[in-house]
RNA sequence: GGGCAGUUACCCAAGUGGCCAAAGGGGGCUGACUGUAAAUCAGCUGGCAAACGCCUUCGGAGGUUCGAAUCCUUCACUGCCCA
């Protein structure tokens, strides 16, 4: 593939919030996969990840999916865990400090995580590498020498440091050196590209590019990828705020969750978690632009590729079946959890029992928004001993066979 | 160290002695509509109870009172101001 193609690809989905800074990015990357072709070798390409969280979401990996476009045009990428940076804790998308967590927390949650990364990464080239490595054995005074490097006027200018210096909070001085960590992990690495989050620029551009300059390394190239809204459609998608499409769920779930997002919101899908290539997804936006393809078809190849992304095409075939009999055409769905009745149980003992509601208050509720069926017949009565085998369904989505 | 303000349900936030399971908003859930949506409309949103109602909840503990989210004491935490 030319080089141009390959810039095409690897911008793709990038968002700089400046201009400048984006032509400035896709020239430097321009120039430097020449000048590696001509050195005949390959971009080394790192991303770091603190592994907070041991439940990765879609919106975890549009990262790990720039890193595999990376892989697929043959270059080499290294998956770093922040074992020593997650010490830490990253300031940059928060306005108030941080818990730090213990070194074993760390490692256990980097297990997790990175087996769920490789869900979207090429195992074979795919290099681990952990940031205690290189950053335990630094010494006091090499870290001084890094930290003449920044001002603190540099750090002031970034929003969440910012504002809390204008609201009195207090910003402490090891956070500072998070960014420098970060810096160093570019530099010990030789990294050409560096990928991350918009909450990553300040630390890629800013400081990794800072960094390796003193230290006589070439600067890495920013790739800074957009967020990707959850299933509201506004919000970054975070699992916190419930808007969130789960990496370990079935194939049946994400289908499902991806045709729940609002229209406008399939562009950024498209652009940050699909395998679709620029003409694709170019076709797909203009198709939605002009009126040629329908709003609900759109959503629906969508949920398709997204689905057979992370699980398989033949997953996504059963999804995407398992969501027209349900959804659209309104049948029950093949499988579903079983419950067998025990005598003397009323419908609410069955509800509750079977976990299809919170309470029995909350059974009750439902019962009188006429929300729980049987066999498509809405149950009046709460109280009344459970009329027999079927199939309990409450609102559109919870069901139970009943025996 | 001193002074002041605050801590309310999933989140924000009103409530200053009984009419408070606690206004309003957000979120969530159900129903209608639909393209599965979104937007819109209606309802629900602590637990137990068929129901009357009962029980638990307003930072923690204790107290005053017939009665407390509301008053007092104390402890914890948060913010602001002074030193």
């Amino acid at each position: 593939m030319n080089i141009n193609e390959q810039v095409e690809i690897l911008m793709q989905g990038t968002e700089y919030g400046d201009d400048n800074l984006r032509k400035t990015m896709e020239m430097e990357l321009r120039q430097r996969l020449l000048d590696a072709e001509k050195e005949g070798r390959k971009l080394r390409v790192y991303c770091g990840y603190d592994p907070r969280s041991p439940d990765l979401h879609i919106g975890h990996t549009v990262t790990m999916r720039k890193l595999r476009q990376f892989q697929d045009l043959g270059h080499e990428v290294t998956f770093v865990i922040g074992t020593y940076t997650s010490l830490i804790g990253d300031p940059s998308d928060k306005d108030k400090l941080r818990p730090l967590l213990t070194f074993d927390q760390v490692i256990e949650h980097a297990r997790t995580y990175a087996e769920q990364a490789f869900r979207i990464l090429d195992r074979e080239k795919t290099t681990v590498r952990f940031n205690h490595e290189w950053l335990e054995g630094l010494t006091f005074a090499q870290l001084i020498q890094l930290g003449s490097n920044f001002t603190i006027q540099q750090f002031l200018t970034r929003e969440a440091f910012r504002k809390r210096w204008d609201e009195g909070d207090g910003i402490y001085l090891h956070e500072f050196f998070y960014a420098i960590m970060q810096g160093y992990d570019a530099y010990a690495l030789k990294t050409d590209v560096q990928v991350g989050g918009t909450d990553q620029l300040f630390n890629i551009i800013t400081a990794g590019r800072k960094v390796m300059a003193a230290l006589d390394e070439k600067p890495n190239i920013g790739i800074i990828m957009a967020i990707l809204p959850g299933t509201d459609g506004v919000i970054k998608m975070s699992k916190s705020l419930g808007n969130h499409i789960p990496l370990n769920s079935t194939p049946e779930d994400m289908y499902g969750k991806v045709m729940s997002v609002p229209d406008a919101a399939m562009p950024q899908y498209a652009v940050l978690v699909t395998r679709w290539l620029p003409v694709k997804v170019a076709e797909f936006q203009n198709g939605l632009k002009s009126g040629s393809l329908h709003p609900r078809d759109a959503k629906m190849a969508l949920a398709w590729e997204i689905t057979a992304t992370y699980y398989s095409e033949a997953d996504a075939e059963r999804a995407q079946q398992a969501f027209v009999r349900q959804f659209q055409q309104g049948q029950i769905p093949d499988e579903m959890p079983e419950f067998v009745l025990t005598a003397g149980q009323t419908v609410l003992d069955v509800l509750l029992a079977a976990g299809l509601v919170a309470s029995k208050s909350d059974g009750r509720r439902l019962i009188d928004q006429k929300g729980v069926k049987l066999d498509g017949i809405a149950l009046e009565k709460g109280d009344l001993p459970f009329p027999g085998p079927g199939v309990l369904q409450v609102g559109k989505r919870r069901f139970a066979r009943i025996h």
